[in-house]
DNA sequence: GATGAATGAGTGTTCATTCAT
DNA sequence: GATGAATGAACACTCATTCAT
């Protein structure tokens, strides 16, 4: 079987468990339902993952990196015109808080991992992406942010409106997500238009 | 046996579990080895635990209010002196992040659920800790921030400084400690400083 | 404590257990269950029962022996008046008959058992439910029936009607109680009025 | 694995249950002691069996019926041959009380359940045994007995026999089997014989 | 006599993983 | 590569019984 194929395979065994874990808690889903989900035989699986744990993190991460794909996509025709980047950060935090919210069925698997595609930051899953969101950095480098710093202050700042959004989205707790949409969002923004004098010794790039 | 001796008895065992989680995965961790880190009978656990849900619901929240409040209590002093607030504030981010990084244990625990003792905000589990919490408060307010807007910002902030520093400290993904501090710090203080018009609409208290 | 007084509260708490096991499956009722229901502590349980099954033992003679006794008085009345004594037994299975039917809650406790009661016999639980038996079986020595014969006769039909009526009462299992009830009351008129020329051999009395 | 491979390994483990049953309490055995005997994993039994009631209630049917079919089958040469229905009756009630004698262990197991082969009655769980209590049921309808009436009786009589054998055999309560014998024969006998005449309301088939 | 906290053996059931076909 | 029967360690939880107070 070439890779291609047993790539697509494999994401095919991602969609169906993604497709149970949004009902059902990932560690109340047994692998058996996962293979009969996804029409294969309980040891197939195992041709493709090294165990659970594997298909899990896998899982998150291609989840989480869709999300952020999407995202970019929607976000990125705002950015590619003109205008001030205040103006458009605050628009694309609303965005992003409106993404969160009409993903409520993802949040519940990825909870408080929606920023775990940014582990390996700042390079993304895929090229696409990764020039979606260079794109954007670079209209921070030129207005003068230091390339570091706001690369770090985006991670801050997509990392806690997603903390905060996953709590209020799913448990409105301790707030609603209408209550405290308004002040998240001047706090994301604050977070992405604070500048941080970066020392030599923060960086290890 | 009195309410009291029951209270303590119950604290002992969320002790004694708290302990191998700190060594262990949670969820690796099975009933047998709390009841046998407690030195009780297997039975005995389900007098006091409703199941073992119940026992790691009650164990975060109360470590995370533990540690809450015995950060309240340390940065208390620098609080009650006089000084700029946003310099203070400055400091006890520092704090802060230095205490989760002394946390390292709890931290690996209570993962991004930092903030799960504000889950019932502004109310703490204790009234010690309540108090404490509303003299900072009451800085804030004294300089003219809204008392409800502020409430949220610090909640956003201390989800966020957890989260962030959870990844960094445990996982240094994607950026270590050290090299997150900073922008961390800024984006801290930039959350807390940054001023919302709440609306009518955006409070149901 | 007095004898009078421990037998008391011993029936108490059958009686509580017995209320319990109409809504429960014996097997699935706890100690537990029965002693919050008679309002006694645990340990108290086992000052009136050796153990659990003790209890099980007690309850299911004393509540068969209860209905039989209470059937016994009914049907007593028809028995003490004049009139063809085979007329009067296929009223009597008439009356029993409902009598089960009436009883279906007692039915599911004891199922099958409705003739323990009549383990030790022809001696019942009380000299008043003996003395009533005893009328009725003078009726058919009367008649010229043998004495251990039809009081073997009777204890066949006893049990045989209540087996049979268990399941068609409970479970309709093959039959309904109404698509058996005649053939079944015929059957037991059959056998209380089929005569065994009994032989020595026949009886260890 | 075919249909074919996977009852007889059903089959094989009923076996090894019933084996321990006869030797232990039904309530008292474990899942543990059944697959221990049966030589198979733990978790094959849940291959097999939906739990262990589900094992339970298939293992009475069948031993049920098994002991119903050989017991079908000694009789049925009798009936094919000639000679008075009443007189073969009395024998076949004679066959069948020696063969529960014989059969104390399955008793045992079965108890007062030896019936619940016929809960489906009249269609057996094999075609072979269907057909023996067909030729023998059709000596009755010639004989003019009406063939749902005589079905009913003969259910009650098996029923009634089975009961009472069961007491009397396994506990010799409140008679042994010797003493009960010939009165239970003679009752089973007035039972098939007795006729009933059913209404139409007696039927719903 | 009464209590109820403590016990711990026992049990049913799950489920990730393997491996012969 | 694919299968799915078999595995058996692991686990949460129950509950009859005891015993110190």
């Amino acid at each position: 079987m070439d890779q291609n194929k047993k790539l697509e395979k494999k994401r095919k065994i991602i969609e169906s468990a993604y497709q149970i874990f949004k009902s059902k808690n990932i560690y109340n889903t047994a692998v058996d339902d996962i293979v009969k989900a996804a029409g294969i035989a309980r040891g197939t699986f195992y041709l493709y993952f090294k165990d659970k744990s594997d298909l899990i993190e896998q899982l998150i991460f291609l989840k989480s990196a869709e999300s952020m794909k999407e995202l970019l996509k929607k976000t990125h025709e705002r950015f590619t015109g003109s205008g001030d980047v205040f103006e458009i950060s605050r628009e694309l935090i609303g965005m992003y808080i409106d993404f969160l919210i009409g993903q409520k069925e993802a949040l519940a698997v990825i909870t408080k991992n929606i920023s775990s595609c940014m582990r390996d930051f700042p390079d993304f899953y895929d090229e696409e992406a990764g020039k979606l969101y260079s794109g954007i950095l670079e209209r921070f480098v030129d207005l003068g942010f230091d390339r570091d710093d706001i690369n770090r202050k985006i991670y801050i700042a997509v990392d806690m409106v997603g903390s905060i959004c996953s709590d209020a989205i799913l448990f409105s707790k301790p707030y609603s997500i209408e209550n405290i949409r308004r002040p998240l969002t001047e706090a994301a923004l604050a977070v992405i238009t604070s500048k941080t004098n970066l020392l030599p010794g923060d960086c290890d790039e």
